[in-house]
DNA sequence: CATGTATGTGTAAATAATACACAATTATAG
DNA sequence: CTATAATTGTGTATTATTTACACATACATG
């Protein structure tokens, strides 16, 4: 029964790191945060975000911190996603597990900023992602997996678009993600009778057609109704 | 940028291990299988089934093993619930990194068997878990929380029951973890309207009453569904 | 054989989801 | 300046789903 100190006995060399699936969305594109690696034996391929813990770190900082460092950006929506422990060689170096983490910008007012060279952080449409190293191409399956998922029942995709927002571009970002078609009226219809997102006196529109009026997502409001049973839940036929 | 590589002259001493909460449901009663410390720091406390893992093994390997060895079972359900990595000190040794696991076995059926000692794995009903080590009272939280959730939109109450059932046993399932009043005619007419549990033509109920029908679950059945779009959905008023 | 207890079933009312079309507002082109 | 193209904004009828609700059936017990 003794088996958590027979393990002691054995030197545990697994090393444990975070990474980051983070999110964006701008011309009605979704897009994933990739950096350039500039050393070692995956010099030159791209990977997600990420790095080795501290000793003295809490994962979510090390993640924040990774961020910042390695393109120097903050996030709006952050959690924690799976641990990706079960492929032994997933890191061709050494035993790593690696605890990935699952970020949304709203990236159309975001800037990049590689410490060294500009080019180190890049966006890449989620269409278009190339051959990444390690398993982060599976890592971003599951991110997307997820992200799909939690749109329909929780309000994240607010954080993905600017704090004013159109409601076609709300309507683009479900019609897109979620690849389904949307009756605009009963999107709207259903999205508004949630009281949750709130008109502003600003218009946005700045092609041709009507100007459409800016929307705003009450958050304050929404995490009230929350507590008081109310379930966001957006399906579509 | 080249993060990664100035963590690894830092050298890394943080531990990774795997806790596994273990549901079982009888007699109306959810329940948590917890162990009881036979060394260290922490002798004599509760504990959940857990301990490091081994370097060449995968995390969920490691979840299993432990699971046999601690307990002597093996589980009906698994799945990574969360990795407990933020507060440091959640181990008063060493700077411990924690993959939650998630398992549900029918615990009516189940014999626990310690190695050495009978009395150190033992159920302990959700209403009466006593003050565990480390943060394990919180992880209970945590997977508690998620079975919840679960329950409503995955068909994993069956991984709790044994292979047939009541219905009254299902829908006391329900009742008891959601904490709700269910219609009885309305939760047995839409749960059979999903096509997934199948009338058995034996009879179950031991007790005064009508004697009752026992179901099982065609799991074949639900994936099959699932795969043409399917989505399981129990909710209550 | 009467009583208690749990099982098994149908229907009407209310609510939510879907399908669907046209007027309003601006930019642009002729 | 007028016509056209493009996009926003709105309501109602139909259908499907969810909810509320009550009584007959089968067995065990005394």
């Amino acid at each position: 029964m003794c088996i958590i100190y027979t393990y002691m006995w054995q030197e545990q060399k697994i090393k444990i790191a975070v990474d980051a699936i983070v999110f964006g969305y701008s011309n009605n594109t979704l897009n994933v945060l990739l950096v350039k690696q500039k050393f070692g034996l995956l010099k030159d391929t791209w990977v997600l975000v990420g790095g080795f813990v501290q000793n003295n770190e809490a994962l979510k900082d090390a993640v924040a911190r990774e961020l910042k460092e390695e393109a120097g950006i903050e996030v709006n929506y952050l959690e924690q996603l799976y641990t990706f422990g079960d492929d032994i060689n997933r890191d061709p170096r050494d035993r790593v597990i690696s605890v990935a983490y699952f970020a949304l910008v709203n990236s159309t007012e975001l800037h990049l900023t590689a410490d060294t060279d500009a080019d180190d952080a890049q966006w890449f449409p989620i269409y278009n992602i190339p051959k990444l190293g390690f398993d982060h191409n599976k890592i971003i399956e599951v991110a997307l997996e997820r992200l799909k998922n939690k749109l329909s029942y929780q309000p994240i995709g607010f954080d993905l678009l600017p704090e004013e927002f159109l409601f076609s571009e709300l309507e683009n970002l479900y019609c897109t993600l979620l690849n389904k078609e949307i009756d605009r009226r009963n999107f709207r219809k259903k999205f508004l009778s949630y009281n949750v997102i709130e008109e502003t006196n600003k218009m946005g529109g700045k092609g041709t057609g009507r100007p459409a009026k800016l929307f705003k997502f009450n958050k304050q409001k929404y995490q009230l109704l929350e507590k008081e049973g109310f379930h966001f839940d957006i399906k579509f036929a």
